[in-house]
DNA sequence: CCATGCCGTGCAACCGGTTGCACGTCAAGC
DNA sequence: GCTTGACGTGCAACCGGTTGCACGGCATGG
């Protein structure tokens, strides 16, 4: 601990035990469990502690209850806006629990993922991984060492919370259905991202029950840029609307076909998913929401429950739904 | 320490020591200064040491040698869009320096920052406080107690890393003025913000020093929200441009202009400030490069380099530049 | 009035490492 | 051949709290 000051570092459980006139016990139960002695006692406690500028040491603490005080969220990419708000979802759960929050950014990389949880488990209670890009061993495997939440991964016994998507997607391919449209395209996501896999499943299931033809394009990272890119793809399909896998992508498509003079919604319709970032595109996004910030919430109030002592293969699964906006209209007269 | 698994918890130094027929000091030096012992005595403590599973505990190490290995962050809102690069870049520094980071979202509130801060403090090596809310009096009492560096905030004597938005502000007034424009106004933001001020500041003297009339419209968060909701006031200023306080602000902006029929950038011009998001408007905004990600990176880099001892009131400036893109043009020909 | 028991507090061990110092060994120097 | 010193390792104290157990005082019950 550096000195930062003349008046020396932060005064110790011993030194406000003497200036008290208590044993070290005392102090430590003052603090920790108030109920256990005499409430003068704590009072004066308090007043010396507080006078001293006493603040207890959390790593001491820690060491000798053998909790942290600290759950760690992983991340593959914090620029995503889909992951902010999830953070702040799981920072507010946690501040409430008395947990701090580390974090990591595993810039979609499995390998470093796999690095950066393992560097994190002996100095966390408990890790929460969002939109895990490692191999259903590999998190079996930290699963083993400590305390483990997904968010967006579905690992039979591990305790997750999924964003079911899935559904609000297949409510997307229905209301496109309902305006007409017969064929469409989906534009997918990360490789190996869960949510990814989920949405393409059900478009392609909604698609079929429907009797619509489903296309797909293949957006390897979800960035803009890779939304604009994919442009030519998706106009080449023969499609009439698009379904992207996130609304990042929309946007990027919705600013490429806006490039090409292609009417959004008049000459083809797009729908993203999450609800981030939606409300604020020209025009207005239709996608699905997600509520990402619920899923860091309950992701870590499932770890501290787990913590706890309560069980811990808890799947939760949180609701979505389509929000109509303005991308999305009947399709154009086909010009052949 | 649960005990996740039937195989028993981690082993402890004692264990390996006793395993390898070494002391726990032998063991302890094998990890952390094996130039100290013989390199096969290395090697055979590393071998039972792995064979065990052993991990040295991190809580223990930090609890003797006084640091903790993490730095923490704090940003008055994560799901602002300035941030997340600024995180990324602080969280790219310290897994290089081998800390961790722990993350800490004020809600734009300088009261929860202050206990965030006072939270955060037993438990980390330092702390990097981006656009911090608080008081410079709250801000030193914590500098007094632990090593601190500030972004985009200029307390004398502290060891702070500030964008120098002011010189890309006032290269978009001189823009500005060079397209004809008479008069302008800034929309500003949050009213604690040191950025706010600067930007303020340079928009009035570089308005002045060219002869341009400059009003002002107060946005008091930067959302979205706020930008769309300050257009009538904006557009009852009078001028025909605006400089708002960030991209965010002017994403808003940008979609009431467009809500009420006013054209961007022919009858209105509009400049943002960051340059995040900017790219993905449309039209794509004209706004000021911040780098936010360098300015998180350079804000540990200076964090770690005064824990290593180096001296601490350095005062890093990282530059700007006005980037041009679609959202500027000379002045509609007045209508009266 | 003494035995019983509860309650508030203190003692000391412990959490798992790190580190100053002492000790023993061995090679080099005289 | 003995002293000197360097070097590798071990001992034990320490970091700053927590906690099981013991102790002493007081109130209650018989």
């Amino acid at each position: 601990m550096t000195q930062q000051r003349g008046s020396g570092a932060t005064p110790t459980i011993s030194q406000v035990a003497a200036a008290a006139g208590v044993s070290k016990s005392t102090v430590s139960r003052a603090f920790s469990r108030p109920e256990m002695i005499t409430a003068e006692t704590v009072a004066h406690v308090m007043d010396v502690a507080t006078r001293l500028g006493y603040v207890p040491n959390h790593t001491a603490r820690a060491l000798s209850t053998g909790r942290a005080g600290t759950v760690a969220i992983v991340v593959p990419d914090i620029a995503n806006p889909f992951f902010p708000p999830l953070i702040r979802g799981a920072q507010a759960a946690a501040d409430q629990a008395g947990f701090s929050l580390l974090l990591g950014d595993s810039d979609e990389d499995p390998t470093r993922e796999d690095v950066l949880v393992g560097k994190f488990g002996p100095q966390t209670d408990g890790i929460v991984l969002a939109s895990s890009r490692m191999t259903e061993e590999q998190i079996r495997a930290h699963a083993e060492r400590r305390p483990l939440v997904l968010i967006n991964r579905d690992v039979p016994g591990l305790p997750r919370v999924l964003i079911d998507t899935a559904t609000g997607i297949a409510a997307a391919v229905e209301h496109l259905a309902g305006l007409g449209h017969r064929h469409l395209v989906y534009v997918s996501g990360p490789t190996s991202s869960w949510s990814n896999a989920e949405r393409r499943r059900a478009v392609r299931a909604a698609g079929r029950r429907l009797g619509l033809k489903v296309s797909a394009v293949a957006a390897r990272r979800s960035t803009y840029d890779a939304g604009v890119q994919r442009v030519d793809d998706i106009l080449g399909s023969g499609a009439s609307a698009v379904i992207a896998f996130d609304d990042l992508l929309a946007q990027g498509i919705l600013a490429g076909l806006a490039a090409r003079g292609v009417g959004v919604p008049d000459q083809f319709s797009v729908i993203g998913c999450d609800d981030v970032l939606a409300a604020t595109m020209s025009p207005p996004l239709t996608t699905v929401s997600a509520h990402g910030g619920h899923a860091g919430r309950k992701a870590v109030d499932l770890l501290v429950s787990f913590l706890d002592g309560n069980e811990g293969d808890e799947r939760r699964v949180l609701d979505t739904s389509l929000v109509l906006r303005s991308t999305t209209a009947p399709p154009a007269v086909r010009r052949n």
